[in-house]
DNA sequence: CAAGTATTTGCAAACGCGTCGCAACTAGCG
DNA sequence: CGCTAGTTGCGACGCGTTTGCAAATACTTG
């Protein structure tokens, strides 16, 4: 069962009708390597069928993140960008030169970041962790 | 000597005016204990002088943030807040309920953010930490 | 499998937040 | 005090995103 049809059912099961749209958006995020913008998804999802308008690419991603199937991130700069939410957990570094986006995870800082909230009487919902970076020259 | 007065010497030396204006904004963002976003500022500035436009506020918050005076941040939803520099460095706990701001500090995350970084080959040049938050209900 | 209905769509206009060009003003210099 | 470059207010503009509306369509039900 590819990741298309396991969000398609995840949407049926909340009550979303599956569009051509919605089809072509759900492939574009499936298939993305990137962290793409909204209107970089039009783009994309413009190739594989042209009936898709970028109104309903921003109606589309609230819905989808609504149902939890894609992660909306709002980096330094410019508008929001998209992933598709059926990956493990991660946070982000940035590259400030390149703009590039890199994944990482730190099961350390997990736990300090439960640990601080509940030392201040919060339930960890969730939290944005960006570590915005040059690259190191090497001398 | 006051907040106001260290941020304006700060400000000269970079060789910046010191106009009505911005000494309204600076009394504001000096007395501020919250996370105003620009048109707050600008309500709380014109209280104090009715000389300050929107577009000051805006231009002056930009110079300020150039000049190391101030932090901008970008929370999730809404504009961006912004909070005097001269405090030691922090992030924020979001309360999702209230929309309350809170400050917290962990060494630990700090180190382990540059580690991060660094094994990525990368130098951290800031980062963004927040942790949106739930009030723990006591069974 | 056709009809009915509530959802979804495209379009274009409107939005919120922030920026900018311009002429008038003013801080800080000499 | 007068000069001049930096700063201001105003309204227009820009960009990413949202929305009202009429036409199109996914899913239900007979």
């Amino acid at each position: 069962m590819s990741r298309v049809e396991d969000m398609e059912a995840a949407l049926r099961r909340a009550g979303v009708r599956i569009t051509r749209q919605r089809s072509a958006i759900l492939t574009v995020l499936s298939t993305a390597e990137d962290h793409p913008d909204a209107n970089e998804l039009h783009g994309r999802a413009r190739a594989l069928d042209a009936a898709v308008s970028l109104a309903t690419v921003y109606r589309t991603l609230a819905v989808l993140e609504e149902a939890g199937v894609v992660h909306r991130h709002a980096f330094e700069g410019g508008g929001a960008r998209f992933e598709a939410a059926d990956v493990p957990h991660h946070d982000h570094i940035i590259d400030l030169d390149s703009g590039e986006v890199m994944e990482f995870r730190s099961e350390k800082i997990e736990e300090l970041q439960a640990a601080i909230a509940a030392e201040h009487g919060f339930e960890l919902v969730h939290h944005r962790l960006e570590l915005y970076c040059r690259k190191k020259r090497q001398p």
